[in-house]
DNA sequence: CGCGAAAAGTTGGCATCCTCAACTGTCGAC
DNA sequence: GTCGACAGTTGAGGATGCCAACTTTTCGCG
């Protein structure tokens, strides 16, 4: 029945395009945003993302499963912070097969204009009522807590 | 007052890095999921996003501005899908300058595959009230609606 | 104790993206 | 007709991203 893909709109199945749809425009502009920030501030966007998610110390695996991406990529992205000087491997004693990444001073410092400019950039992006957007803050936290559901 | 970057987190620009974090969530999981089913058609993310953007004959350049991004990505991305055969150039007569993508009938077929799958994941992922995803869509519609303003 | 499975990182290979700086045709206006 | 703008392409170069294979280290278990 509603499985027809020719003509009859689906009048439910269009709420989810649409609501698909906007996720994606929106989080594109934050991204862009992000993106000109990073390279105002000489850096991939990939880097500059895992510069963000950096405050304390924190082997290299956390990072990849906070950027859900192969750990062989998280090397690649933090040989360029490490270039750049921003970060530094650090053995744990403990463990010696995990590292640690800690910010130097210039990461901290870079991290910290990064945080603050995308900020901004997201306030100016979430433009809103308050109460608006404390709504929104409850339905995205309700989305987004259906965690991995990927059978 | 509000400027100390120190400890009391500040109530309101908490609110809006929680949405930034939050959209950014969301559109990843979204993200993810379009990308494995594109790896299932055997194309690659980038292809597959131009793709499921490919209704009628458009110009290349449209798909540059949907896209946001280069002409000349576009170009390679464009010869991917072409070397697929899901997609052919066809130059026009009557501005001899461009050139409009048409969807071959394997494109086509591709192309819906591609959308059902993407919808079926978007639909598992706004699996909340129907009044609720009402009132995302209209929320996040405010959000989008504030069109390029990056003076 | 000692062995083998498993984890953290690295390396190499390979495809894809993506941007910038030329460059080619083509169009349009003056 | 000539010049400036536009569509697309090409080439160079850097980043991503995945996979498979490998090293080092840890841990479980008999």
């Amino acid at each position: 029945m509603t499985t027809q893909a020719a003509h009859p709109p689906a009048p439910e199945d269009q709420l989810i395009t649409e609501l698909a749809d906007l996720v994606f425009q929106v989080a594109g502009r934050l991204r862009q945003g992000f993106n000109a920030i990073a390279a105002d501030l000489d850096l991939p966007p990939a880097q500059a993302l895992a510069l963000v998610n950096l405050r304390g110390p924190a082997p290299m695996r956390d990072l990849a499963d906070l950027l859900a991406c192969d750990a062989s990529n998280v090397t690649g992205i933090v040989d360029g912070l490490e270039r750049r000087g921003l970060v530094t491997r650090r053995t744990d004693p403990a463990d010696r097969r995990v590292k640690h990444l800690v910010l130097t001073e210039e990461g901290q410092r870079r991290r910290d204009l990064l945080g603050a400019a995308a900020h901004a950039r997201a306030a100016a992006l979430f433009n809103v009522p308050q109460t608006d957007r404390r709504q929104l803050r409850d339905l995205l936290t309700a989305v987004a807590k259906h965690e991995q559901r990927l059978d």
